[in-house]
DNA sequence: GATCACAATGCAAGCGCTTACATAAATTTC
DNA sequence: GAAATTTATGTAAGCGCTTGCATTGTGATC
């Protein structure tokens, strides 16, 4: 395809610009180190020809290949759609370009998609969480690729990443409901197994409860898979039980939004009868009735520091120190204070 | 970056398996040419060195990259990142990446891109609407890039295009919204200029109104960015008016949500005091209380019927005629019949 | 058993670009 | 004004892969 003898090439600029090929490219890559008129002279020929580089050959010659990727469990999450957003309004402001992979919340997947991408001439990559193979990482670290992780932030572990301790922000969230009085906790997480975000947002409440003096054991979990329909069944489900919870924890603002449907298809009212809360405070937080008491993550921010960070990293900086990402409460209509029956 | 010699090359495997860098290939790329016991000890030294071909040089050699480009407007309406997200586990499927690009909504940053994309070698290109410079299909063709349109479908314009009738639809939904005996209507409608989506739908509600001997220019229009907030902004203004309209179409779901919650706040209950409609039915769309009325438009299915149609074209097929794909009315809560003063 | 057809493999010529090095010209230095 | 330095450009060697063509080996055919 694309091969007809039509498509110009440097070789083709030089000789129209009575100039070589290695002037050529110095205008094109470094033009201050070529005179002002043969400068010119060369980008009308390029004009003239519509001469466009060839990637390929480029790639080749530079080992550079001026793209990023990024591999996310979807984009169809508004989490990751936001923070993606602004990792590629920056990628493309620093003159790079977004290669994208999905995984669907499957490590295997992400195995592959890492591989492909790297194959693919990524010179760096956006991963979300820790939480992978070691051999994975080893293999980054053979193949000489930049990594870092975003969506995340352990203090301990020294990988460069940028994100927030999504255990410490649940557990503050927790002290909030509890300091409402709930005492019958029910939690509706996605799925924990290679989610290590989920995981450590379920281990924040354990945290919390345990920091009170409480049982984490008396918390009635349901870990399902991402959305809003699974959200409902899982407050179905918890509501019902005997000893019904006065208030269910979600792990994300999807499935809480699922929560509030099944409430109010079973007629309880929030949070008259039942308080709920979210996390990631994405936009439909506040569109939802009642508004949703949710963790705000600074998406935006993240995926544009992630960008930023990442560019350094390719371009030879040392690994940045991993960044924690301030996250913050926010307090709205859907958390009440137990009922006093 | 990336260049020390311990990164092993098609000739360190030839040496290894002791065949020519030729077999070698072609055991990679069309292994039913290379006799089973030469293949089995080529790949077990491709194994054992850990090689990955070198992108830049089997694109350079190959002419191909097996990328597709995407250009859309932006990835955090949940529309396109559905629908993209569809697209890329297809193209995933068919062994080819994804190169995402976004545009803000700006013509000449959508110019600046796909010139980008086509440079960065991507064999195809995903478009979304028809609405651009002449000048551009035309770059479009020189550089022989088969491009697809999508979210978009004119009957009478001959681009390969996979989508629906934007103006018809909306025209459907107005016809709905009239037999609820609705004559004053307000309208909210994405910016409209460089974007021929929008532009249909607006002229769809002309067309219906039309079509009943309706008077067009009686519509109050207010053309406001994408955003739940605009909306809720547009809504204000629209109800504050002397004649304030009975119904409120919308542009796209996530403007509708705005004017629900604009309605909302300004004390107005839906659809008893005003009836409010959206269009892409979005997942937020039936989280909203009232559930909104809406046009339906198939995603996901869009993006992997576009996915297949693009490779096929990239493959050397015959551009697809264009498709149209069915939409339908999702008739929710949100729209009632006209309030008998 | 010689001939032919065909499958399997090797040879080597690019693909179009970047860049180290060499060269030539212009400028500065003493 | 000659030598030293700097600046602008050219030369040409790859970068690692694919693929057309040539070569070799194999079994089938007569």
């Amino acid at each position: 395809m694309r091969t007809s003898r039509t498509i110009p090439t440097l070789d083709d600029v030089a000789k129209k610009a009575g100039v070589s090929t290695a002037t050529v490219s110095r205008c094109l890559n470094t033009p201050d180190r070529v005179q002002k008129n043969t400068r010119v002279r060369v980008l009308k020929a390029v004009e003239a020809l519509g001469y466009t580089p060839n990637f390929g050959a480029r790639v080749l010659a530079a080992k550079r290949t001026f793209t990023i990727g990024a591999i996310i469990p979807t984009m169809e999450n508004a989490i990751f759609a936001r923070g993606l957003q602004a990792f590629q309004e920056e990628l493309q402001r620093a003159g790079y370009t977004l290669l994208v992979s999905s995984t669907a919340y499957s490590p295997a997947a992400e195995d592959e998609q890492i591989r492909a991408l790297i194959t693919r001439g990524a010179d760096g990559l956006l991963l979300i969480g820790y939480d992978r193979d070691p051999a994975l990482y080893r293999y980054l670290k053979r193949q000489a690729v930049p990594a870092l992780i975003a969506w995340a932030h352990h203090p301990d572990i020294p990988r460069p990443a940028i994100g927030f301790d999504n255990r410490r922000a649940m557990a503050l969230l927790t002290e909030a409901v509890l300091a409402q009085g709930h005492r019958r906790i029910g939690v509706i997480t996605a799925v924990t197994k290679g989610n290590d975000r989920a995981a450590d947002r379920l281990q924040g409440i354990r945290d919390a409860l345990q920091a009170r003096g409480l049982d984490p054991e008396t918390l009635a979990v349901i870990e399902t898979p991402y959305g809003v329909e699974n959200g409902e069944v899982a407050m179905r489900t918890l509501m019902q039980a005997d000893a019904a919870p006065t208030v269910v924890m979600c792990g994300n603002d999807v499935l809480a939004a699922g929560a509030l449907r099944g409430a109010k298809a079973m007629g309880l009212s929030v949070p008259q009868d039942v308080s709920v809360t979210g996390f990631d405070d994405i936009e439909l937080a506040r569109i939802v009735t009642p508004a949703l008491t949710t963790v705000h993550v600074p998406h935006r921010e993240m995926g544009t520091k992630a960008a930023k960070a990442l560019i350094a990293m390719v371009e030879g900086a040392a690994p940045p120190a991993p960044t924690e990402l301030p996250i913050s409460l926010e307090i709205r209509d859907s958390l009440g204070p137990v009922k006093t029956a």
